[in-house]
DNA sequence: AGACAATAGTTGTTCTAACACCTTTCGAGT
DNA sequence: ACTCGAAAGGTGTTAGAACAACTATTGTCT
């Protein structure tokens, strides 16, 4: 196997190792500039974006409930951290959890009206957020976007991803 | 001012917000995935990616130095504990702290051959965990993704900014 | 020269993420 | 019934990120 061969002339120190290498450093800050937006919002509400969005899935399948480890795996980002994180959202009355007695193992959660309300008080600003983030694409930019980054993750979503949300 | 529109029918409890927040929401989900494999590399060396992109940064100026701070500001992420971030990598060997005379304040930064020798051992394991990540993408995609991404930024970015590097 | 604001880093504190390991509970097989 | 292994959460610990308050140094203005 032939030594890696340099992406730009031997002069250019800096740059890219490859074209893969570009495009995740790229995404990678465009993520993390995008991301300042949302932490300031949802940081003037003592929630993290992650809590944010634990919220909102609890409240898309309401009045139902989801186990704790499934919401994990359906959330954005992993968590492998689930329980403290709840532990957190109980504590403010948001969420509350339910121990079967069928299967006493699982602790069903489910989201609470103070955690509704929390939802319909930031309705407005995490769309204005979101705004602020990407209102200066055009709809066929972000409908690219979207396609090529559902490209992106094709081969990594896990078996039984819940990605794209559909329910 | 008129009530937000809702996306979808009121039948459908999940999918997204906006537009703005499908293509956001996709772009964290994309760069957790892709993280993971970058994670894992890193983390078997006991690096961050943070801390690599330091070194990586530091080779590229090499043998010339950089301010702390500066060095902050030209991370893929931003980075708001240099000091310490760089207290580590100096614990190992990999850096070097020099104060001047000249000014006594600003703290320059420069990479040792541990350092360089480090980033060497890595350069093939990097690679390969790119081309893991985003081979499966063809050259024209990944060149739309960029530009999309840099479009994107373009409204964030802040106005001395060093992205994408071009030094 | 002295005062004062700006610059460059450092330190303190708190909160969270990540990882590994531990406990309880169930189900299958014998 | 009994054992064992898998499933579902919980806990302990460590390391890193975020934010603010603090120190040291320099440049500037009068």
């Amino acid at each position: 196997m032939s030594a890696a061969r340099p992406v730009k002339s031997a002069t250019s120190k800096r740059r890219f190792d490859s074209v893969e290498q570009a495009a995740y450093l790229n995404l990678w800050r465009t993520y993390d500039l995008l991301k300042a937006y949302e932490d300031r919002l949802f940081g003037a509400h003592d929630l993290s974006a992650q809590q944010y969005n634990t919220l909102r899935l609890l409240r898309a399948v309401h009045p139902k409930r989801v186990p704790t480890l499934e919401l994990g795996n359906r959330l954005v980002s992993r968590a492998p951290d689930m329980t403290r994180l709840l532990d957190r959202l109980e504590a403010r009355g948001l969420i509350d959890r339910e121990r079967l007695s069928a299967n006493r193992r699982v602790v069903q959660i489910g989201i609470t009206p103070a955690g509704v309300a929390l939802l319909d008080a930031l309705a407005v600003p995490v769309r204005q957020c979101h705004a602020q983030q990407l209102s200066h694409m055009t709809p066929q930019e972000l409908a690219t976007l979207n396609r090529l980054l559902n490209r992106c993750r094709e081969p990594h979503e896990p078996p039984d991803s819940h990605w794209p949300p559909t329910t």
